[in-house]
DNA sequence: GTCTATATGGAGATAGAC
DNA sequence: GTCTATCTCCATATAGAC
């Protein structure tokens, strides 16, 4: 992670500095990091590029205040649900939601990590995000554990298996997922409960 | 699609254009098409960056043919997959196999083909890879509209959502997919059709 | 906080010798 | 089929004026 930006107690009021992240992180979005050049990024907003860098050190950082921001609060959000006091099976739920919401109002800071952290990932400044990834997967084992051992999912699940088709299938949504489109995220989620936790099939075997 | 290559009607000798077109696939799909240089490609086959140009007019047309080639493959089991005559749950199990199988014969080309398609879209030159993805579309909705039809799939579903779900989850797989590694494709195949049409709870609502 | 001007490096691609 | 040598363009980044 780098250094830290100026610290904001109040609900962050839009300075040039966030208004310049965000410029930043649509371009990510759309064209990839690698892709998206300064002039890019300055022509957007407006300025030379040459201006950026009275703002940021380098287009890396730029892209890694982006990235260390979003995932601060996306995890705080998920460490609530794992210490929540509810069965398994609603903290499933409410883990599938969370992600689905955050899709839904930081697209771009999602897509970026989608898309991105590979190759950011070997740049050893950007090495949190892998260590976000572990966390991230020790969220899902435990409650999918804590969903067997109490008896709500079934005992023939491969655990390991399962996270991965769970986190593949919500976080690649952003690719497709449009705020304001024809399904709303709350009913991309609702869907994709029903077809996890009862499968397609009209019947059981 | 590019320029035809010289047709092979024989089971495909390693002709010096192949081997060169497998070394390309293999850093395009590791590094991303962007981000992997001619000159990577170059050191790789032990060559230096302008005898590449004897084989080929330029990167684009390198990764050009390794998509084409492989989709058209692809595309060819689906369509057989589609018209095949057995029931619709059948024809999904076979389609889920299928593609499970060609992110463990073609791992690079999936892989560019996921990471990339985005970017070379933009380009005229690629224009089928959008026909593709529609294509794709096609096939699934096909068969999971037959499935509801037939009642054999739960007829709350909504197609388009469950069509990208599916899509979704296999395709990406190829992010995580290791040959030879933990869990083969086929017990991959095995554990989402399991959870795909049956769920992972216990018990139906 | 932005602009002007520019340094520096790396990228794709080409021409012709071997 | 490969190498040598090189062109040209575009990328990130910097220094200092306004």
């Amino acid at each position: 992670m780098s250094t830290e930006p100026p610290v904001s107690t109040a609900p962050t009021a839009p300075t040039r500095r966030t208004e310049l992240l965000g410029i930043a992180a649509g371009l990510f979005a759309e064209k990839g990091f690698k892709n998206t050049t300064v002039r890019d990024i300055a022509e957007a907003s407006g300025i030379l590029s040459g201006s950026l860098y009275h703002h940021f050190d380098s287009k890396e950082s730029m892209v890694d205040e982006i990235l260390s921001t979003f995932q601060e609060e996306l995890f705080a959000a998920y460490d609530a649900v794992l210490g929540s006091d509810v069965d398994a099976r609603t903290k499933i739920d409410r883990a599938v939601r969370l992600s689905f919401e955050a899709i839904d109002q930081h697209p771009h800071e999602v897509a970026i990590f989608q898309n991105d952290a590979g190759y950011l990932g070997g740049f050893e400044r950007f090495g949190y995000l892998a260590e976000r990834n572990a966390q991230s997967r020790g969220v899902w084992v435990a409650l999918l554990t804590e969903g067997v051992e109490s008896g709500a999912l079934r005992d023939d699940l491969d655990i390991e298996l399962t996270y991965r088709f769970i986190r593949d299938t919500v976080w690649v949504a952003v690719k497709w997922y449009r705020p304001g489109g024809k399904h709303s995220h709350v009913e991309i989620a609702d869907q994709y409960l029903t077809i996890l936790l009862d499968g397609i099939s009209t019947e059981r075997p």
